[in-house]
DNA sequence: CTGAAAGCGCTTACAG
DNA sequence: CTGAAAGCGCTTACAG
């Protein structure tokens, strides 16, 4: 799911008012001929009620079309079964298979998980946090190592387990799992500079937001450095970040320095758009300009010439992240309180 | 958000037992010198408390770092600002985009929404609206008009609006927003067909879960059956659907029968595959066959060949849903109870 | 194994 | 504008 906060200003917001669950417990255990607490037990921890009374508790859900109340018995428990996530953005597949790891685990463990969307905006998250601490979660998974000092004050009085997925370091709060995105882009700018190339620079859409690029970036940086070659500012774009723009931006690099024989872009997307553009344009890949990208979509095994590109282990994050959690959640050992997940070069003919 | 149903069978969940918001209204009560539902005022509807109380009660929200309890406050007022929204698979861009414009909806009306994922399963879907209706939700929105008989007597009970979206027919339920793609199907035959193509297969993936794919080879069928041509069984796969099937299937097809002059595949996903594939091994597009997609997605304008394929207005259809919803949830008035949104044939290079 | 009582932390509805 | 009382529908903890 998706969550904000709530945005309206001055209007109270308009709810449904007539009670949906006209049945209760009451009803149930009344038609059930036994107490209501009976009837709790028969549905949340069946074995603990004889056979007769449990049979005719079912009968009387079933016949009355019971639903239970969940925000009764979270408050009454101190409870909730919900642990809020907290994305970036639902339009990257990035942070969706991050999401669907993180929801393997708690599922199979019986928990619901709330994404709530950022927009890679720091003030929402903290908005986000606050609005979702109200729902009293057993935990929460945030996206990424920075965070607003709001948010970081909220979650320290919080109390309860945090877990930073995506990038690896210091975690801000309480754990963390992630890769290093400053590696990953060193690596990518050694492989560049191991096959040959001189002339190396970096592509990226919405640096400024997505800084885990801007670290890709930093890596890439080191390595020219290392190897004594040329730094170039990156080609970037203030909003946009998709597969057109790879293609716009590899043809203004080339324009603006024809001597740039590779192009590292901050994501596959990017990167995929910059190589059909050159389909299009006849431009020669790696012969003209090598191109490399970062994800490890699948899309990249199948283009031509395919992309060379580092895999980042998105859902296997998500589950690690997921399990340290709950293994707070239930007072079990978490293991070290920082896991750094790593990741694959894996080339292809497009370097 | 995506949210699960509970799993786990015998043990019973482990949930955080400690208060984690030890402070409460009662408390800040206190602090301010005036009683709890002052506070409540203050915080819910400030205009009516004086100056001076409404200052002290926010200064003692902060000093005691106070988040309420939504449990609570859902509890004692009968109403959840939490919309969930149940779809297929968070993996298809498509649902995503659905998903992002009802969000859109319901964040600027101070709603928050829950995302619900199905895995294509009506069992499941039937599992988590009986989940969700115990956070008793002021309505629901769920993907397609497909649902088991047990699905449907649990929302009609449910007393509260309904939208069912991504199809347009007649609503199971309640309301409908959607496009026909049977009638997507026949355009794209009927485009098929004008353009001169006379052996015109079907790839699809998943058909039997996937059954809006199979509406659309219905109305290609319905193309075919008009214009007196041939109607081939289609290329299926019982599990798979992605970028690489759609290349795989591309080359059993002109193996199995090297006839056909096009191939309508069910989304862009598979025939962008199909277009790749045929970059790498040479297949000349259109001219040894013609390629068509489903969706619109922004990369089939980039391959060479453009691709062509039916662009569904997802982020609108999504909007038109919570639209909908909405009016219904405060006694507005939410206009006809279907709507048909449309679609657009963009025709490439591809056929 | 079963139940009566108390309470979770808010908001509603009724007074003043 | 402010408040005391009652209650939302469950579960906990204590008895038997």
């Amino acid at each position: 799911m998706v969550a904000q906060p709530r945005m309206a200003k001055n209007s109270r917001i308009m709810r449904a008012k007539s009670p949906v669950n006209s049945v209760t417990l009451k009803d149930v255990a009344k038609r059930a001929g036994v107490a209501p607490i009976t009837v709790s037990r028969a549905i949340n921890d069946p074995e603990s009620v004889s056979l007769a009374l449990r049979t005719a508790v079912q009968n009387a859900v079933a016949e009355l079309g019971y639903v239970r109340n969940r925000f009764a018995g979270a408050l009454a428990s101190a409870g909730s079964p919900i642990i809020p996530v907290l994305i970036p953005s639902l339009s990257n597949e990035v942070f969706i298979e991050v999401a669907e790891g993180i929801q393997e685990i708690f599922e199979a463990a019986g928990y619901e998980i709330l994404i709530g969307n950022t927009h890679y905006d720091l003030a929402r998250e903290s908005e986000l946090v606050r609005t979702f601490l109200g729902w009293s979660p057993p935990g929460i998974v945030l996206a990424g190592l920075k965070h607003l000092e709001s948010t970081r004050q909220l979650l320290r009085a919080f109390a309860r387990p945090v877990v930073e997925v995506m990038e690896f370091g210091k975690p801000a709060i309480d754990m963390n799992v992630g890769l290093s995105h400053q590696k990953a882009g060193r690596t990518m700018g050694e492989h560049l500079i191991a096959r040959g190339y001189t002339e190396i620079g970096f592509v990226g859409g919405r640096l400024a937001a997505d800084y885990r690029a801007a670290q890709r970036l930093a890596g890439l940086n080191q390595a020219l450095t290392k190897a004594s070659l040329r730094r170039r500012p990156p080609f970037t774009h203030e909003s946009r970040t998709d597969l057109e723009l790879g293609g716009e931006k590899l043809v203004e690099a080339l324009q603006h320095d024809p001597t740039l024989d590779a192009l590292f872009f901050a994501n596959d997307d990017l990167a995929v758009g910059a190589l059909l553009r050159a389909n299009r344009e006849g431009i020669d890949v790696p012969g003209k300009v090598a191109i490399a990208g970062f994800n490890g979509f699948d899309i990249g095994g199948l283009t031509s010439p395919g992309l060379t590109t580092i895999v980042s282990p998105r859902r296997l994050m998500g589950q690690m992240a997921a399990q340290k959690l709950l293994a707070r959640m239930r007072n079990e050992d978490p293991g070290p309180n920082r896991v750094d997940v790593g990741y694959k070069l894996v080339i292809r003919s497009s370097t």
